[in-house]
DNA sequence: ACATATCGCTTAATCGTTTTCGTATTTTCA
DNA sequence: TGAAAATACGAAAACGATTAAGCGATATGT
């Protein structure tokens, strides 16, 4: 790799120099200047990266916190869409991304916080992991640039998608549409659970719904076995609701399923919705109606926070950035005129 | 951040002591390597990549080219599920995943190579990108340590997921199951394509199947727009087949709509198949029958064969390693008695 | 007893940058 | 014209680690 040792002899300048020019300062003249980084250019100068980070304590890298149980959480759509935003924002900034380290089994592994400040990451960004464990706690009060995803600490910024707002359009859609009995399937108790859940029946409320208790069911997200078989218990009930709501397009599926399985129809005898915007729920019959989160937004939200409190630590405010989604008008909720 | 320096302080020797120690060298008595390696952990040190970049030319750190026309790829099942299984294992191997930067909006954006050769990188795994760019070439033939997935470069460790024996496997299962009208749907040029679609022609000869041409047809990998049209062009042929394949799951749907709308039913009238094994594919009704790939098994392939030539550049070979999918059984493609 | 090996540690150079502080030269202006 | 100011560059010290070479002191072999 040529160095800038390598230009400053070929040039007959100092290193020091040759730095100044390709950074651009103004104490040196500007034909000299030119010269430097015409040979830089055609040298096939490029800067070492660990040698710049060693001197200036900056990488220009942003660590990604990126994982889950059993997979990494890559291979679930919605954070995959929202990583894939955050990668292109970040990179057009000049940033890089890696993730942080999360394998445990080794033997001196590091925590998480260790990881970032020996890789020098600039930022880190916690998109999709266990909020409550010590090690993420740790890490966001460390003070180190940070944005979460869905998920609130004390001083630090947030980019959440707007739970609340969310279950509000998309029960009213389907209130609109005519439905009266409407179950809703939630995903496990967390943070955002606990915001569908609590705006649903708030909005139940304004609406004048009451919700039966045995029409409010729990299914783990993506788990399309259990919202099977809760369908399939709803479908049992003296009275049925006309139209289900899951913890998720994935889970809907598995509903979808259960209905299919009884001889009935989508949305013909029974309506069902998901929650999330998944890619494929648009390329099937009946298309899914569901919340569509914007994951490109909060990418992007995410992305450009994270940068700003890097850049501008001073002007840029701790603050949560609320994402819109919006109601995906699908075939699998029915008009239902004239009954109830 | 704590460095040897401070712990040289603390422990009354000189740095060159405390590296050797934390490195386990074996110049340096018993006893003074457990005080400096105490006090390190007191002191919550943890080494400075950067400087250690910088003076041992090692990195840990393996780039990740993932990058595609309109998304990143990580929207894309395969991709995902597969970088996913390649981050798990580099990671338990003690390296981190970057992704390479593949912004070219910014200014002074450097290629593929320099950003590699920049960042340290030990190796690039290079995932899902255009084989055919004079950059990806240029990075290939630098030497740096890679391995390709799916794609074929003189004298580059590859990792290939067996499309000849997947598609002779799944045309087989096929035909066993009775049908002999099979339509194939493939997907847009590229050597994966190539490998199916050769080994379509090649097994349906060795099983005495005569197709049509009308029977292939191309339709753009994911796209289910067009499989849906060609589909319905399918079902209009005088003779229509009775099974159709097609270039992947996404797709599959397309066509499985063009189907319902109809009015016909999968498997009951006509049978589909589809290539890749995404996970929403077995939880829709019918689930659909597909090459299910091995996923895990190809990230793996491709961190470890990266590993090794980072590591044993001497010993390890350069070669290409296929790994095998199989035949899910999904309902999707119906047993034909008697018939033809 | 004398040369030699071993042990445990230090010194100092080095990786490729950035940046502060000089300093020599030129320009500016009263 | 002469002093002050601006300009253009260089020397050298860092950043935090690694590692070859060296050096006393003790142990070993003959």
């Amino acid at each position: 790799m040529v160095s800038m040792k390598d230009i400053s002899a070929v040039c007959g300048v100092s290193v020091a120099t040759v730095s100044k020019a390709l950074n651009d300062h103004n104490d040196i003249g500007k034909e000299t200047k030119r010269r430097i980084r015409r040979t830089a250019e055609e040298m096939g100068y490029f800067p070492n990266t660990a040698a710049k980070m060693l001197k200036t304590n900056r990488s220009y890298n942003v660590g990604v916190l990126f994982n889950h149980e059993d997979y990494s959480g890559l291979t679930h759509d919605y954070y995959a869409f929202v990583l894939d935003s955050l990668k292109n924002t970040v990179e057009e900034k000049g940033y890089d991304i890696t993730f942080v380290n999360t394998s445990k089994r080794r033997a001196g592994a590091m925590s998480y916080l260790e990881h970032c400040k020996s890789r020098g990451f600039d930022g880190v960004a916690i998109v999709c992991t266990d909020f409550y464990s010590p090690e993420i706690l740790q890490l966001v009060m460390s003070g180190i640039p940070a944005v979460t995803l869905d998920h609130l600490f004390n001083n630090v910024s947030a980019v959440m998608s707007n739970n609340v707002q969310g279950m509000q359009d998309l029960l009213t859609y389907i209130y609109k549409k005519g439905h009266r009995r409407i179950a809703y399937i939630h995903g496990a108790d967390s943070a955002v659970t606990q915001s569908r859940l609590s705006s649903f029946y708030r909005t139940a409320g304004q609406l004048g719904l009451t919700i039966p208790d045995e029409y409010i069911r729990m299914s783990p997200y993506r788990d399309t076995k259990v919202a099977h078989r809760e369908t399939m218990s709803l479908l049992d009930l003296e009275t049925p609701p006309t139209c289900i709501l899951y913890p998720d397009d994935f889970s809907a599926f598995g509903g979808f399923n259960a209905i299919q399985e009884r001889g009935m129809r989508v949305p013909d005898d029974i309506s069902i919705a998901g929650y999330d915007g998944i890619r494929i729920a648009r390329h099937i019959e009946p298309t899914l109606t569901t919340l569509r989160q914007d994951t490109a937004e909060l990418g992007r939200q995410v992305g450009e926070k994270l940068i700003s409190l890097i850049e501008h630590p001073k002007t840029t405010l701790v603050e949560t950035i609320v994402v819109e989604g919006h109601v995906f008008e699908g075939n699998s909720v029915s008009e239902i005129r004239g009954k109830e």
